[in-house]
DNA sequence: ATTATCTATAGATCTATAGATAATGC
DNA sequence: ATTATCTATAGATCTATAGATAATGC
């Protein structure tokens, strides 16, 4: 451990065969900067351990040395999209201060800035048909739990609380889609100011939950 | 010619290697169903050409005999899912007899009824990332010419006519991104009744417009 | 000695073409 | 003769492993 510490200097092992300036990320790291590039762009079935490995300054055999294969590389994106709007939904669950739709507004807020703020369109992620596969359950528990908030906000306005389950289940629904869907209009305008457009994708979440 | 006319009797050609009960359809439409079958639920470069040929009934290299390869069945599948709601989408802007309020809810509510209902996810071909590819430029520009259409119809209402450019862009891209990302609500409970569904998201879709 | 990387490669694909074959049509 | 299919295969990948090598650490 504390090989990260040094100012860049020696380097134990044996040297890369392409030699570019230090990135300052950990090996690991480069392959995830990588996969969060490649996958996003080219998609995960497209894009060959060779492409990533390229990528992330290495050769094609090296990349086994750090992770067990392209897999692993999606899993751990997928989730890292998804744990900081959970984190963000379970405190404002638990916030019993704040109106429900107050909390709801800010969820919706600061889940489109995190799915449209990050370099690479890494919230796309989970629209890759591989993602539907069991092997990424971790993923997918997450998420659920993070529509189940959506929905229990919902629930707690003033509007949700009349609700009938179904109708709940619908605007539920309706919200969640509309902002995983927000991928595909920033996908379209990717210049479109991020923070005026997730006030507005917030504004318009909140009139189709009906608040 | 004429070959599609029979009661599925006397064929031209070598038979099939493996028998299987006749689907009716032409072998190129075999192709197209096992496509839309295999591109939707494992993705595009996932699909091997051996296994759309399988689907459809035939060696790999007899599918060379109808198509060029996958691209050419991806490109058509896209154009048939995009093409019905141009059209609807060309009569709706032409009708100056109706309000625009109402021909918007009208192509909200087809739109989505044409996404999610067909029995593959075809309304969700074009999150494929291969898609973005310029190889499917002609898919491109009918969903802009939609997308345009979108456009003007809520320019037309009254909310909208008072509404700066940049606005009417935000709140066109919005609506639109509700409805494609429908297809990501409709995965997510593809047994919810498609009808009710539609009449649902198109009203969202109105709330989101601010009519 | 330990470590991070490399080179080399086996085995499994996958695509697209060449050429053979088994039907019907005339 | 024409057609739709087949079998066979070349050439290009792609993944994952085996084993060599070039650094630092002690």
């Amino acid at each position: 451990m504390g090989s990260a510490g040094g100012t860049g200097g020696r380097k134990v092992g044996r040297p890369r065969a392409e030699h570019r300036p230090d990135t300052g990320l950990s090996p690991r790291d480069e392959l995830l900067a990588a996969a969060a590039e490649l996958f996003t762009t080219h998609g995960y079935a497209a894009t060959s351990t060779r492409a990533l490995a390229d990528r992330a300054g290495m050769r094609q055999a090296s990349m086994y040395h750090y992770v067990s294969g392209k897999e692993e590389l999606l899993a751990e994106l997928l989730e890292s999209t998804v744990t900081p709007s959970l984190t963000l939904a379970r405190r404002l669950l638990a916030d019993d201060a704040t109106p429900a739709e107050d909390r709801l507004w800010e969820l919706c807020r600061t889940d489109v800035q995190l799915l449209c703020g990050g370099p690479h369109n890494l919230g796309g992620l989970y629209l890759l048909p591989e993602v539907r596969t069991e092997r990424f359950a971790g993923f997918h528990a997450v998420r659920a739990e993070l529509k189940d908030a959506y929905r229990q906000l919902i629930a707690a306005t003033a509007a949700g609380a009349a609700l009938a389950k179904s109708e709940l289940d619908l605007r539920t629904d309706l919200v969640f889609g509309l902002i995983e869907g927000v991928i595909l209009v920033h996908r379209s305008d990717p210049d479109r100011p991020v923070s005026a457009f997730a006030d507005a994708t917030a504004d318009a979440a909140l009139r189709i939950a009906g608040v």
